[in-house]
DNA sequence: TTCGTTTTCGAAACCGGTTTCGGCAACAGC
DNA sequence: GCTGTTGCCGAAACCGGTTTCGAAAACGAA
């Protein structure tokens, strides 16, 4: 039963503040506020004793009162871009799951806004950071050249990359290494005696797209097969674009026996291309991707893909974030993970004729 | 060109604030202040002159700085529940897109948080709250008797639910009356010739599955049909526990010639129950389901459903809660929307030898 | 015991806004 | 011409924290 005024039913009790915590245990509330905030010119008894009091008390500084001095709201921010290619939609449960459980873990929290075009993105990231809405930003979908870092840098905003970039001036990152997984897919299927590779590239732009192709043509090189220029495809990110990349690819007077493509979304529109020629996945036609879409698993064969752990993406760069806000140099915080490859049926080895 | 100092260089162009801007117009910030808020006691002259500067320096009020005297920081809290089932995970793109635009519009945010149970997601309510990290609450999935609700209640926090419950004193909500377009799919399938209708409802304890349980019953009456408490399956969410729940109605000695899942997770198990079973869907068996999840055009054929659109109800949402927390009475803002049948190759007239 | 440190805390300024209060000037009414 | 409003703005308090500064008290060394 805490001591309570004499109010008997108020439905709110009313909110203790700093004063309130200071005057019940007889001092000034400055000295609370530097024992709560472990400076060393407060005695151990005292900052124990104020600790026990806040405790009892139920005492919860305001953040924006104490933002005012500090600075700092305790929040990341994250502007989502949701229009466009449709690919990344189901990730963002996870990844916010990811970024808010890391956030939360330091009690900080996510402030999340979303753009359908570039420049309405960089009118939100203005008007977060002008109101101080967010501390710093979580970038993802980084491209080549990208506005968004270049805003955050002019302005002296912290920021982390979800990817990479050209110009790493200031840049902190956490990015999966997805050129390495598409080398691997490359590799295996060469392995697996194809000799004809098709590739679809994703949306021109993006650091990632240029890196999985880069990964295409490491794979090629490394085992031994030479590059068409024909087995690229148009970039696709969704079933339709993939489909009709597909099309011109097995349409070729030379059709590639695999098709490796940089998303999952470009796969499904795979499977109808070839339905529609009637050759089947996984014999007369080899597929691997990229993400780990859930509608892989409902696919007839099954997809192989490689699987990228979202969440802990998301857990790793608010972490980052966060060390970056604290004052954290930005080439101290760059760092890559892996995907996982899950092997299903969509991938077997060469067919004879070829 | 803006009258800048004399930092000739300086990366970061120090904020303006609103003393700043006043010195710049001879006047004091607080007739400032009173003037950027449209007080009555400033001249229109003077309040246009104040807009000018302010729009010309680049002011922008620092919303922890203006929360302190306010109380109100724009933002609304959302905390979501991610582990469970994952049904709903593909809604949420749509769902905070709608949100956030929406509060973007009145210039608030959204501060969003994950928990992975119902006692984490007090206990984010409890921190959010205590450090007004948010005004007020969007509260999705609301249950028949709610702890969230209780709880926001108690601290006279706003609130507004997506979805209904069953104390509904100071409940504001939007909410898709999901109970109505049950009804119609069983009067479709009743239509159709089907008289023996199985039914696999949502998990226990949400307001909508028993709402969409009693739109099952609404529609067997309205059809004249008799209700056979053998042909409502166990409860299921997802793919697994449908297939299962569509074992258990197809292996009867009376089968139904028609299954309505009340979410689109569930279907995605039935379809796989009838193939195992070599029932064709559409033909041998109809399935109608709820919810119009991107995979429903996957699959063969294609299930038909009833959609709802996320994002303008998140955007409904948003705007309600905007104006709870503006003071407006939580009994008038109330409403209802309808989800939009998607007719597709899933449901057919009922089998001749039923 | 005395003097210089060090420890510990109170007092007050401060952060950047909002709101209250009071007074001056302009204007109307008689 | 004098008073009573009204319009408009300055001055200052205020919101709830954090941080600086200085002084009293405790401590150690000589």
């Amino acid at each position: 039963m805490q001591a309570c005024g004499d109010k008997p039913r108020s439905g709110a009790p009313k909110r203790v503040r700093l004063v309130d915590l200071a005057a019940q245990l007889g001092l000034t509330k400055g000295t609370v506020s530097r024992a709560l905030n472990d400076h060393p010119d407060i005695s151990d008894r005292t900052r124990m004793r104020v600790r026990k009091a806040a405790e009892k008390l139920g005492y919860r500084p305001l953040s924006h009162a104490q933002a005012i001095r500090t600075g700092r709201v305790r929040s990341l921010g994250l502007v989502l871009q949701v229009n466009e290619h449709d690919a990344h939609r189901p990730f963002v449960a996870e990844f916010l799951a990811g970024l808010s459980q890391a956030a939360s873990a330091e009690d900080w929290t996510l402030t999340v806004a979303t753009a359908s075009s570039d420049t309405q993105t960089l009118e939100l990231l203005d008007r977060l950071t002008a109101e101080k809405k967010a501390d710093g930003f979580i970038l993802p979908r980084t491209k080549l050249t990208d506005a968004r870092i270049d805003f955050l840098r002019m302005r002296d905003v912290p920021f982390v990359l979800y990817g990479r970039t050209t110009d790493t001036r200031g840049c902190a990152w956490f990015d999966i290494e997805s050129e390495k997984s598409i080398e691997d897919a490359v590799t295996l299927l060469a392995g697996l005696g194809h000799h004809r590779i098709g590739f679809v590239p994703g949306a021109e732009g993006y650091t990632y797209a240029k890196l999985r192709h880069d990964g295409y043509l490491t794979g090629l090189a490394r085992s031994g097969l030479p590059h068409d220029p024909n087995l690229i495809a148009a970039p696709a990110m969704a079933r339709v674009a993939g489909a009709s990349a597909a099309a011109t690819l097995l349409d070729l007077s030379d059709p590639p026996s695999a098709i490796v493509c940089s998303v999952d979304g470009a796969a499904l529109g795979v499977y109808d291309a070839a339905r529609h020629r009637g050759l089947k996945i996984g014999t007369d036609l080899s597929v691997i991707s990229y993400d780990g879409i859930p509608e892989t698993t409902l696919l007839d064969p099954p997809l192989s893909t490689y699987r990228v752990d979202t969440r802990a993406a998301g857990a790793r760069l608010a972490e980052l974030l966060i060390k970056r806000c604290r004052g954290a140099a930005p080439e101290d915080l760059r760092e890559l993970g892996r995907a996982a490859f899950q092997s299903r049926g969509s991938h077997g080895v060469a067919p004879e004729t070829s």
